[in-house]
RNA sequence: AGAGUCGUCUGGGUCAUCGCGUUAUCCCUAUUAAUAGGAAUACCGAGGAAAGUCCGGACUCCGCAGAGCAAAGUGAUGGCUAACAGCCACCCGGGGCGACCCGCGGGAAAGUGCCACAGAAAAUGACCGCCUCGGCUUGCCGAGGUAAGGGUGAAACGGCGGUGUAAGAGACCACCGCGCCGGUGGUGACAUCGGCGGCAAGGCAAACCCCACUUGGAGCAAGACCAAAAAGAUGGCGCUUGAGAGCUGCUCGCUCGAGUCAUCAGGUAGGUUGCUUGAUCGCGCGAGUAAUUGCGCGACUAGAUGGAUGAUGACCCAUUCGCGCAAGCGAUGGACAGGAUCCGGCUUAUAGGGCGACUCUUCUU
């Protein structure tokens, strides 16, 4: 899991990450990303999962697996760095799909603060 | 043994590793000196419905001389409770051989309204039929009587039997039903017995309405405290005689330069608090048919705030499937569902399992 620090905390985080941010999607999740320097040191990530993709147990299950694969890759990320996760469609397992995307992300982040 | 009725409990278990949240202890760092941040260790960390948010309260703020209207809710009787639309007991009506179950149970002789389709008529009614009278073309027409019969309908103008009549009819009579009066039993709803009365009384009140009783409003996003920024008020200093800022350990010096500093109230963003020990739960004894309650002893560890429970492994138990005569082996791996101020209820969802009480039928002794 992660750790307080680590995670998305006010509306206003969400929606600039969601609307100005970068994309990285799959079948079934979507990554938004953001950079700035004017953001906390430690990266952090918040998830959205609607009431479309099952009750309120599903939906805290979903949000726990994800926050569970996404901490061992947290620490890759750059840092003053913000992710948002949205869940699209409901799936048995999104270790494969989240482990491709945030290794993308990092990777379009790193090549972009190579070019500064 | 079989068939049932009712109540109640449980809601996979044990252990290990990593991770997350609260609290406590200790250490480190920072300063505003009692807070913040970080690290370690220990303890604890979702439910019987946490759900729906349908009732009732606690708590908080606002309002409030008193009375009435409106609106909403409740509706047999007695009790329990902080309170309730809840619970217990009982009454009434209905169902079952029975254990037991079902019923939003005041008023339809205060008034208004509605009663689909069918049917003559849904409450001032005559379609068929029956009867009487009149007419003639002798089996039809007209006038009238009749709610016993037919047919329609969820429901047809008290039921049934007799007297009676042209035919009929509470027109009259007995029993039942209904209403009133009285006796007895019961706290009471009511039951039962006796007498009298007339047949006047279709259903719907979750249609309006009438009667009785209850209710001030909003809700933890309540409320309380702290308090950036921007704007405001007051005061000090200053506008080339340089306030203040930057460079610096300090002074000098250099550069920029027209506003700047302090206080105040308000209370926005944000934060803290409210925040979990309570109409609490368990056991024993006593009161009560029971709901419930008195006393004594013991127990109590979620308090998050984009919202903490996840991942992995081992064993056991349960389910299902396959192999097997069986023992067993292999695979599978759990129903409904996730706290958000707290309690009492109700309603709804729920795989499987345990326990208790009782009824009926059959057999044996």
């Amino acid at each position: 899991m992660l750790s307080a620090k680590n995670r998305l905390r006010t509306s206003s985080d969400f929606s600039r990450t969601t609307k100005t941010g970068h994309r990285a999607s799959s079948q079934q999740l979507v990554l938004y990303f953001l950079h700035h320097a004017d953001l906390p040191v430690e990266p952090q990530l918040g998830l959205i999962i609607s009431k479309s993709i099952g009750n309120s147990v599903t939906r805290h299950s979903v949000a726990r697996q994800l926050r569970h694969i996404a901490r061992q890759h947290i620490s890759t990320f750059p840092p003053h760095t913000q992710v948002v996760v949205r869940v699209l469609k409901k799936s048995e397992s999104y270790t494969e799909d989240l482990t491709g995307l945030m290794a993308k992300a990092v990777k379009r982040l790193t090549e972009t603060g190579a070019n500064k």
